[in-house]
DNA sequence: GCGACAG
DNA sequence: ATCTTGTCGC
């Protein structure tokens, strides 16, 4: 697919003060309703990346698949060297170049993308979701695992689809949600062109089985298949 | 100043 | 995120 026209200090900004600024700027542009029209594909994304490896490489993954059937259509792929290490509230500069090179990949846009963490449920509202969402400009939900600021107003029951909000500066930016019976609850919340509860429901939808829902799964099994077969073949003279 | 801190 | 054996629970 193509990619829109990005600015360039919206990708690598100089330093984290410009950075924050940058995340400011485009929490401004997230829309918190929608998706407006039919969501008949669904795309997971996730990076992978070696240890404690200094060169920064990043491998991205970004699988399309079926809404209704959960087939998967394509998976994308594509590995960048992060512009910055890992810094809570930043990681959107150092995973969306990559994110982005794999959507570049694919022959068409998704209707709706899932990404492994935050959407608004941020410091300045520009979690990774929200950030690769504005982007693209499509309909994106933050699935994260833990907890990047906020506190769960109470605790979620025990059941699958059981949940209560995470609050922060009175505000609820999330939902804690119990995606399965007796495992630790995702943190779902908008990424962009998506409102809360509707960004429940497709989570719910695209799982069951697992944790994780099936998009943010597989995106993660194909973002892990791909660093390895990376450093492989790398060897081998091959290169991103 | 002291903790907290997505992936 | 990644490194790892065994172990607890359905």
């Amino acid at each position: 697919m193509d990619l829109p026209e990005i600015p360039a200090d919206w990708l690598t900004p100089p330093d984290l003060a410009t950075a924050a600024r940058v995340q400011r700027e485009l929490a401004g542009r997230v829309v918190p309703h929608g998706p407006d029209g039919p969501v008949r594909t669904v795309a997971g994304v996730d990076v992978s990346q070696f240890g404690r490896d200094p060169s920064g490489r990043v491998f991205a993954a970004v699988v399309l698949l079926d809404a209704a059937t959960r087939e998967t259509l394509e998976v994308g792929t594509a590995m960048r060297v992060a512009p910055i290490p890992y810094v809570p509230g930043f990681l959107g500069f150092r995973e969306v170049p990559a994110l982005l090179a794999a959507f570049q990949a694919l022959s068409r846009p998704p209707d709706l993308v899932l990404v492994d963490g935050h959407g608004i449920s941020h410091p300045r509202g520009l979690g990774i979701a929200a950030h690769l969402g504005v982007l693209l400009d499509l309909p994106a939900i933050g699935v994260a695992k833990s907890i990047l600021v906020g506190a769960p107003a109470g605790e979620p029951g025990p059941g699958r689809g059981s949940r209560v909000p995470l609050v922060w500066q009175g505000r609820t930016i999330a939902t804690v949600l119990r995606s399965k019976d007796r495992v630790a609850p995702l943190y779902v919340s908008t990424g962009h062109r998506i409102d809360g509860e509707t960004a429940v429901d497709w989570t719910l939808r695209l799982g069951g089985r697992y944790r994780l829902p099936e998009p943010t799964r597989r995106a993660h099994e194909a973002a892990n298949a791909f660093r390895r077969a990376w450093g492989s073949g790398a060897a081998e003279g091959s290169d991103d």
